[in-house]
DNA sequence: AAGATAAGCGGAGGCCCCTCCGTTTAAGTG
DNA sequence: CACTTAAACGGAGGGGCCTCCGCTTATCTT
């Protein structure tokens, strides 16, 4: 049981939807939130979701002061960082669309999609309990990777490179199961076959409604 | 959302049982304990639990170093306060009843209770969440509220000073209810009400199985 | 009573959080 | 180009968390 596991509380305290990144910025500005963008995922990732504010402005070359006027709490610094991440995650959807095969696109996403939910496993209770705390953020960023997802299978089974008949949310249930391998060493090279094994069964049968 | 409620996680961590109060400490020790734990009942309850270690420490006049060595971590100082408290609510339960009627005894001690509770609200999350976390300690203190009352209420239900038609679980819930009542300067006084009303319901059809 | 010794003390120190405000500077304005 | 000015910067400062370790002292021995 961990102190953050207690202090809990602290009024529901809507706080202002989120910060803004308008456009009428000064450059100077616009350039330090993107440079802290840029150094907190980096730190997030390395270190965890708690892992020192200071050490984030000082990495990126700002006063304490920066951080905290573009990033008024640790959580809108993490919520936009973890936006950003799904956001790029799904943009890669439609590059890979166009520069590969389509059941290729599909395959090569799903393991970075894998890589992706790799890299946040060490802070999964955190996120999932961002996610919980903030249900505007987990609907829009969960609805985006279902159409990313969607849009890929459906591209791949349009031109019979994979069956037809599958869900895409049964997909992304299947591929959500990497939360629950239990933690190893070699837990990454386990979800990549995770990803080849679903891969096959979905090109099996290609072409034809049931059966090779 | 406050950052507490993201940061939850760390591995459930099995913190070893709960810290030692052993009775071979040399005098200046427990007397250092136990100022302490004083001192933090008195400060968790009027800043709330998330109150200041160093303030604590201050207050009771030891180095903040002699409280960690008392209480490694905060958990462990708010777990053995609220037991405490817990504790001495449940022998107040004894000492009424020595020195008052059955009844009024029940009536008084649900007073207490209530009061107890109240004195929580602002942690209500707080609490809930150590409780979550500390099932042990949930079994424990629940157990001893359960007994406590369920003595009051045969006590008094077999002079037949109270209905006995009771369940004194039954009771417990109903003395709950006061976590549900909106936020209300008045609250307190509604509380007292409320057991009072209670108490009015039992005390009616006392003596007879069914009716007045 | 004097000495030994380990239990216990406490605060300095390192790191972090967050705010406040005097200083710098990007970007309009004439 | 100056020049102005509001936006943006940054870091000092006050407070907290927690650890580490040299100093005290309760308690035990003789």
């Amino acid at each position: 049981m961990s102190m953050e596991q207690i202090l809990v509380a602290k009024p529901p305290e809507n706080s202002e939807p989120t910060p803004p990144a308008a456009k009428g910025m000064r450059a100077d500005a616009r350039r330090n939130r993107e440079k802290l963008l840029e150094v907190a995922a980096a730190v997030f990732s390395e270190r965890g979701i708690e892992g020192s504010l200071e050490d984030i402005a000082r990495r990126a070359g700002v006063g304490i002061g920066t951080l905290y006027r573009h990033f008024p709490t640790r959580e809108h610094l993490v919520e936009v960082v973890y936006r950003r991440e799904v956001e790029s995650l799904c943009a890669a959807a439609g590059e890979l669309s166009l520069n590969h095969a389509p059941d290729v696109a599909l395959e090569e996403w799903m393991q970075r999609f894998v890589g992706y939910i790799a890299a946040k496993r060490g802070m999964a209770n955190s996120l999932r309990m961002l996610v919980n705390t903030n249900s505007e953020l987990f609907a829009e960023s969960s609805g985006m990777v279902s159409v990313a997802l969607r849009n890929l299978v459906e591209a791949a089974a349009g031109q019979d490179l994979i069956r037809r008949d599958i869900d895409s949310t049964d997909l992304l249930h299947a591929l959500f199961t990497i939360y629950s391998i239990p933690d190893a060493p070699d837990w990454h090279e386990r979800s990549r076959r995770l990803v080849k094994l679903l891969m096959d069964g979905l090109r099996w049968g290609a072409g034809a409604k049931h059966a090779p």
